[in-house]
RNA sequence: GUGAUUGUAGCUCAGCUGGUUAGAGCGCCGGAUUGUGGUUCCGGAGGUCGCCGGUUCGAAACCGGUCUUUCACCCCA
């Protein structure tokens, strides 16, 4: 009984036009990147279990595909563990691989095990898959495609400004234009939670800010009162829920929130700086947006955060993120490197991009000239014509079978393949080619000389 | 992990309140047309109705479980 085929959940194949538009998306961003400045690294798809575990917190942990140990695995795990059920404590001793979660903590690991090697400020781009064993859904899926850029070895807030522009960069190159660059800082949220007297469910309080948008005011006081967070600490921070205006007088109204905080204060001027910056320099197509509620990724994110959503008209998430994590390699050993950095969501900009049908007309590759199959002698006359048009780069092939005529012009019809040639007996008499253009119907008798002159 | 949702031919889908040989369009293969494709006409192959179990005289249809699809929550790109 045959098994019937499929693929595992939040997987896809991809066809080949799928595959040429990814790759235009893949070498726009390549191509930014390098302009930039960027080197590429790669990494495993596996790390170490231990090396990727703890670094994303518990929802993290259940989201790495953890990979069971060879051989007979389960002989070695302590009885006790086995009788109490406990799959936490069961995965640490089956299983010591994991799947790649992101492309920052392995590249953290990376800078620490290559430190001497490396010059820094090291500048490095990194563009591969990831794994989460999350359930899939829209633009949600269980292996996707990360594109990293990260700055270690420089506390320099010129950083942040270049990753702004980078942004706007690739996305202006992808003509996906009206992106939204928010931009966030945690000394803000910080600042904030001093103020309020909360500095100690930092935390639960951004989580419950980043909402805002999703649930509304009501509903973000309604999960701070539940996560603990007093009455009156909401009450000061209702200012936050009506916070519009330009980024500049955002600034300012954040600089009187925040004077009681030196740490908020510090963020008020990081954010200032970059700001400003970037307002002088300019940006193409995307806007810039301070939002004091952005809030993701805060388990490791230190200073500036960043994350760029589509164009309002299109309902996805977010399409990018980023930010600066003081201590980044500390967890591994080496202290006091602080490192910045920017990812795209190929996969969501590829959805995006669909949507807003904004590919260009891809170039599938595919030959320009099929040589029809009439015979034994026929196609060994073929063959050395084809190796003089493959010598000259020239797309080109064989039909592999001898099959009817009418057969093999329906694989080049279908293959929109624009030329067919034609040799039969009549054709190797006069040590010529007949060449039929596919898309007119017109066809003409011609030498070698002439087929290496086609140009499509 | 929680809550919904989907599953019938290679693809897109019909199939009435359970009733006997499960249909269509497209695609595929062959022929009309043995050196000429896209059009047309004719013919053909292909499905244990996601899987397992239950209810029933009888299940594609009803019930339970499981897998899958899509979506929301959580979290995230």
């Amino acid at each position: 009984m045959a098994q019937k085929p499929g693929i595992p959940k939040g997987t896809r194949d991809f066809s080949p036009t799928e595959v040429a538009k990814r790759n235009y998306i893949f070498s726009t961003i390549k191509e930014v990147f390098e302009t930039y400045g960027f080197q590429p690294i790669e990494t495993p798809s596996f790390e170490n279990y231990s090396t990727l575990m703890g670094k994303y917190g518990e929802e993290g942990d259940r989201l790495i595909f953890k990979i069971l140990n060879s051989g007979d695995y389960l002989k070695k795990v302590d009885e006790a563990i086995l009788v109490s059920k406990n799959s936490v404590k069961a995965t640490s001793q089956i299983s010591e691989k994991a799947l790649r979660y992101d492309l920052t903590v392995p590249f953290a690991r990376y800078v620490v095990q290559h430190q001497n090697d490396i010059v820094f400020p090291f500048k490095r781009y990194q563009m591969q898959p990831v794994w989460r064993a999350d359930r899939p859904q829209k633009g949600r899926f269980r292996e996707f495609y990360q594109c990293d850029a990260d700055v270690v070895g420089s506390k320099s807030l010129w950083q942040e400004v270049e990753f702004v522009q980078l942004y706007d960069a690739v996305f202006s190159k992808l003509k996906l234009l009206g992106t939204t660059i928010k931009l966030n800082n945690r000394k803000i949220l910080a600042g904030i939670a001093e103020i309020i007297g909360e500095k100690d469910k930092l935390i639960d309080f951004t989580v419950a800010l980043d909402k805002l948008d999703k649930i509304g005011a009501e509903g973000v006081s309604k999960e701070m009162l539940l996560k603990g967070i007093s009455e009156e600490a909401i009450k000061k921070v209702t200012p936050l829920f009506n916070f519009n205006g330009t980024n500049q007088e955002k600034l300012n109204q954040l600089e009187e929130l925040l004077k009681n905080s030196e740490e908020g204060i510090q963020g008020v001027k990081d954010l200032r700086f970059v700001v400003n910056n970037v307002e002088t320099l300019g940006l193409q197509s995307a806007n810039l947006e301070l939002d004091v509620t952005l809030a993701r990724g805060l388990n490791y994110y230190t200073g500036a955060i960043f994350e760029v959503s589509a164009p309002k008209n299109v309902k996805m998430g977010s399409i990018g993120g980023g930010g600066r994590y003081d201590d980044l390699t500390g967890i591994f050993g080496l202290k006091n490197i602080s490192g910045v950095g920017i990812s795209f969501g190929l996969d969501r900009i590829y959805l995006v991009l669909e949507e807003l049908n904004l590919f260009k007309e891809v170039d599938l590759p595919k030959p320009t000239i099929l040589f029809l199959n009439l015979g034994e002698s026929e196609a060994s006359f073929c063959m050395k014509a084809l190796v003089e048009l493959r010598k000259h780069q020239i797309k080109s092939e064989l039909y592999p079978d001898t099959a009817k005529m009418k057969k093999q012009m329906n694989y080049a019809n279908k293959r929109e393949i624009p030329f067919v040639v034609i040799v039969g007996s009549k054709e190797i008499e006069l040590d010529k080619y007949t060449l039929k253009n596919m898309h007119t119907g017109d066809q003409k008798l011609c030498d070698l000389q002439e087929l290496m002159n086609i140009s499509i």
